[in-house]
DNA sequence: GTGCAAAGTTTCAATGGGTGAAAATCATGA
DNA sequence: TCATGATTTTCACCCATTGAAACTTTGCAC
């Protein structure tokens, strides 16, 4: 069932992408404005929000996406697989997300990041976005582990988790690393909160 | 130096503030406009702009003493003072700043929690302020364990807790817990991150 | 093919947050 | 009282976002 309709629209809704990171890139995120975006893809300003909720949508427009995936692995654990592997795996998937190119190229991955940083409307969306993967995660550790763990513990490993590792990656990259460094912290940050706050400091 | 021109700043001020949280609970955020906020304040539309920046601004009014509150415990912290100690001092202000009342009166929390809970706007918001605290405590305790405790070590440090616990909360009002029930749920969620979640699941 | 309904697009008009700049007020201190 | 600098108001915009109506394209039945 893939006819004209669907192919056509998929081309709009690319150029659209395309179109918008182009001119943000140029002249940045908030010097664009909807209608040069609908312009440059060629469609009339109103057709953008029927493709996209909002100007920051275009931005986030494959996050949907990668939360699924953690949420395969989830689903997919082996049944006595131990919680703390399973998470660890969630992070590993994570990371590869961040580096790996899967149907979006890692090309936009430094623009994205770039734009993330500096655009507070962005920073903000971006919180929100991780906040959502957040809670659907925890949902679905809990589902998944239903007898041995209340939703709580469930929130508290989750959160743990994709805190310290956002929080290691931000301290990281406003010090200047790279990506790589950034990386690097992330997975060290995740090892500290697995391993416990309680020993750190004094070792 | 409190001369007239002080007084009718912190009372304009005041009156927008207040203004603004009536009309939110009667009507609702996004139902509300600037326009009436200024009207009901007796001043014009463009005035509330030299008082807060934004229209999400006024329901976070507070945030700044909060979170310096918080920076001072790390300031004041015994010279040896163990780092997981301070970090239990930490999220024991945050949740005390929580309930009890302080400047600003406890009568608006259950607005605010309810505004934050329900308006996307606000929900951005508020994640936006939690992170910018975020990093300024990561800060804070990096420059007071300069010796023990590198950057990233601390951003985890932070971002685990903080993670954990506003997480907790989250999952827990979700599921129509009290507010009381919720501080519990923090508690639970920052024990656990203390405490790693290595055995998570499995005990 | 022809014709029609559904889907998708454009155009138009309006709302509301937010900003810049000039004109009007007003507290203060000489 | 008067000059002065700080605030406030007015006014004129920009731009994201939304609703509705008119129009075009695609898919499908005959």
């Amino acid at each position: 069932m893939v006819g004209m309709r669907e192919r056509k629209k998929q081309r709009t809704r690319r150029a659209l992408i395309e179109a918008a990171l182009r001119l943000f890139a140029d002249k940045g995120y908030e010097e664009t404005t909807l209608a040069e975006i609908a312009a440059e893809a060629d469609v009339s300003t109103r057709t953008f929000f029927s493709y996209f909720a909002s100007k920051e949508d275009v931005v986030f427009h494959d996050s949907g996406v990668r939360l699924e995936r953690l949420l395969g692995l989830v689903a997919a654990r082996k049944p006595d697989e131990p919680l703390p592997r399973l998470l660890l795996g969630i992070v590993q998937e994570s990371m590869a997300q961040a580096t790996e190119d899967d149907e979006f190229p890692l090309r936009d991955a430094p623009l994205r990041l770039a734009l993330i940083m500096n655009v507070p409307a962005l920073q903000a969306r971006a919180l929100h976005v991780l906040f959502d993967s957040q809670l659907r995660l925890t949902r679905a550790l809990h589902d998944a582990y239903a007898d041995r763990l209340d939703v709580v513990d469930a929130a508290a490993a989750v959160g743990a988790l994709t805190g310290a590792a956002k929080l290691a990656v931000m301290a990281s990259l406003e010090r200047g690393d790279s990506m790589e460094q950034a990386m690097k912290a992330a997975a060290r940050a995740a090892e500290v909160a697995m391993r416990g706050l309680d020993r750190l400091g004094d070792a």
